[in-house]
DNA sequence: TATGATCCTGATCAATTGATCAAGGACAGT
DNA sequence: ACTGTCCTTGATCAATTGATCAGGATCATA
């Protein structure tokens, strides 16, 4: 068997996805370059296509990693417990904030590729995207037929949340070129304006 | 003089703009090629170089000319009359929303540059941002002295807005790739989700 | 129809791109 | 010491990048 690498030596592979991650969320897959990668994991830029059949590939590693991460998210809304719709969105929402407010660079990754329909969003879209999507907008579906979530194209109001959960993370270099700011407490603000969002008595 | 071309030929000169506009909008200024706007601008490459001293020149025009038609959005900020801060604010978050509802662009090419610090982001930031975010920031400040508008930096505040009113129509693409819908009436409900974030009755 | 300025193109440049390959190092098991 | 597998590097490839340049259209004015 020459497959099953299982736990390849750890260092060069994981500096190199971790190298990978933080230059594709700051300027995307194009505006990248395999050399500028090698350059900030230390290693041959040749040895990037060692780990990684192509460029591409390793753009996808970088994702696949990121939504492991997610996952959490994805179980919350999921769980189909005695909690209310209320609770199990918010839980949701929470979740992905931390995920936000511990690394900028999820919300980055997932959105900076979205602008145009390319091979790259479509794989993105169906692989991931899709997976925490489905469950959410069941839920919102959901609550908007209680009466419980404000009505409105569901869609539209994932993406809302999406919005301001991330954004507010993800483009702080342009916020404190703007002006110096003090980030202490935007979760719980960040959090209390989505639930202003979908739970407001407005129709 | 060999200054003061004024206006030149527009056909070629605008299409070239036109083309940049879209390219830069879906890719991001790394992500585009000056072959690939000349080919949708249906001229030779040279020429963009003809008309513009480089490609960094090109992409400032561009923004610059997407910034000449956003300014009425500062004025309706701006305007210190009778109205309502209020009045005021909304006033200029629906001019906004229809900037961004009549061309997706304006809001793609305002964020995608704004993942990471870089000269472009700094000459975006100091040449056209600044002024927009201004007179907002020291009205929301206002609002928020009154009592008017929900407590929270307003930095973070203003971001939401930007993110809300944008995001829903620049992702278009990734959002039409989870699920077909149906766009007709997204802007009335967008400033319906912006007014309840900011005049919410919660601190 | 000359003149001159403006607009536009094709050829071409050096630099950078993702990718490939031969070669050797590290290190285990025999 | 020998072998074989996995890891890593440097040299190098064709393709593409932004930029430059010489020269030809085009067109108003004289």
């Amino acid at each position: 068997m020459t497959q099953t690498p299982a736990i390849k030596s750890p260092s060069a592979r994981a500096r190199i996805l971790t190298a990978a991650k933080s230059r594709f969320a700051a300027a995307g897959f194009e505006g990248t370059s395999t050399r500028q990668i090698a350059e900030k994991a230390g290693v041959a830029q040749s040895l990037l296509l060692y780990h990684f059949a192509s460029k591409d590939e390793l753009w996808r590693a970088v994702m696949d990693a990121q939504f492991e991460r997610a996952d959490a998210l994805r179980q919350a809304v999921t769980v189909s417990d005695s909690l209310s719709i209320e609770d199990r969105l918010m839980a949701g929402v929470d979740a992905f904030i931390t995920l936000c407010a511990e690394d900028p660079d999820l919300h980055r990754l997932m959105t900076i590729e979205g602008r145009s329909k390319s091979d790259r969003l479509e794989w993105l879209v169906e692989t991931h995207l899709r997976r925490f999507f489905g469950p959410t907008r069941d839920l919102i579906v959901e609550g908007q037929k209680q009466g419980v979530i404000r009505n409105g194209d569901p869609v539209l109001l994932y993406y809302t949340i999406i919005a301001i959960a991330g954004s507010v993370f993800s483009f702080e270099p342009e916020m404190s070129l703007l002006e110096p700011r003090n980030n202490a407490q935007n979760r719980e603000t960040v959090s209390a304006l989505i639930r202003q969002v979908l739970f407001a008595q407005g129709s």
